[in-house]
DNA sequence: CTGAAAACTGCACTTTCGGTACAGTCGTAA
DNA sequence: TTACGACTGTACCGAAAGTGCAGTTTTCAG
């Protein structure tokens, strides 16, 4: 049971990290299977198709996804009772975060799969779909409550802004990955912040 | 000439269209030489090789980029003599003609090619990566101007401003894409407008 | 009108890869 | 001890990238 469990983790593993540099069809099962000193038959016991193994790396990647904002925003909360600074705080600490991977950010899968669409069957594309309302709902949530407190300062919509984080980090992403510097996600990140900050700060200083 | 002229671009609009959906490897030179109706040996006599294409591709896609930015903000000055207020009107040109668009944007080429970047030569990564400095540099350009007459409201960096752009645009592609909804991008470029809106514009109303 | 170059076609062949099928092996926990 | 989970080994298929080259048609400049 472990030994499996274990070589099937690693064979996701590989496969997630081939695919966000050469895209799915570009990795081949056979190169994975190499790399976990693996028969293709065993590839194949674990996963009945290639699509099968995207639907699994895609599950796999939304729920660590969820548990690291969860932490984070969770963190940030802890270190302030105001849903506005506790999200500003959480901003920072994220922006901090992507600034300390130095290789930077390997890249998401939701944006990978969005650019080989064609490849994958609908179940798949429904994931992915739905992962990112999720993360409209869960930013959703915050932005109300912050807009409870804090007039807004421009005529916004807040699905709007709840899909702007998301937006920032796979715009971040791309831009780190094609210029090779890790360090714009993190910034962008903090522009995202700023914005917020202006947003919602009362306009006579 | 004129006829060969022709065929090629029909075959890298094929490509092209087929890249955007299906990611680079996934696009198979036999489907796009079916839909051109062209046999194989013409394709390899317009394109040594895949990566050729790939590269011919990019070119022509950052080339119909730059000038449609130059005609959308030109257009835009046009308008308006001051800078921040043309660049405003130009970011509204342009999330309206994002929302035009009935079956969303396309893709962008530059954020394809990154998620699949293992699956080009050296050559296509700098190309890709000058396509991205090249939009810096003309957004610093605007941002400079602006900032010369309107006081910046917050600490945030001209060349970070600059790059907000393009991963404004990069992030809400990937953001329609996913959710099948065309107006995500358009309304994510309004929001852009909002901030720019807020960071040059006088804190006492 | 002609000749040369451009724009192809046709064909034969190689390798890689996804996927199928299925029989057999090995360790371990009930 | 036995049954199941986790594999291995082998043999095969069809699609697709890519190579090479000889031959044919189209186009356009002189």
């Amino acid at each position: 049971m472990s030994k499996g469990r274990t070589t099937r983790e690693k064979l996701m593993d590989i496969a997630e990290q081939a695919i966000l540099m050469k895209g799915f069809a570009a990795t081949s099962i056979e190169e994975v299977i190499a790399a976990a000193e693996l028969t293709k038959s065993g590839f194949f016991y674990h996963f009945k198709d290639k699509n099968e193994l995207a639907r699994a790396l895609l599950l796999r990647f939304v729920e660590r996804e969820e548990d690291f904002f969860d932490d984070l925003f969770g963190r940030a909360s802890e270190l302030h009772d105001d849903p506005l600074h506790a999200f500003l705080i959480g901003l920072k600490l994220f922006s901090e975060m992507m600034a300390d991977m130095p290789k930077g950010h390997p890249g998401c899968l939701v944006a990978s799969y969005c650019y080989n669409e064609r490849s994958f069957d609908k179940e798949v594309r429904e994931l992915n779909k739905r992962s990112v309302l999720h993360w409209r709902e869960r930013f959703r949530k915050t932005f109300t409550e912050i807009a409870e407190i804090y007039p807004i300062q421009d005529d916004v919509a807040i699905d709007d802004l709840a899909d702007m984080v998301s937006n920032t980090v796979e715009g971040g992403i791309i831009m780190s990955k094609a210029l090779q510097e890790p360090e714009v996600l993190a910034r962008q990140i903090l522009l995202t912040r700023s914005y917020i900050k202006l947003l919602f700060s009362p306009r006579l200083a």
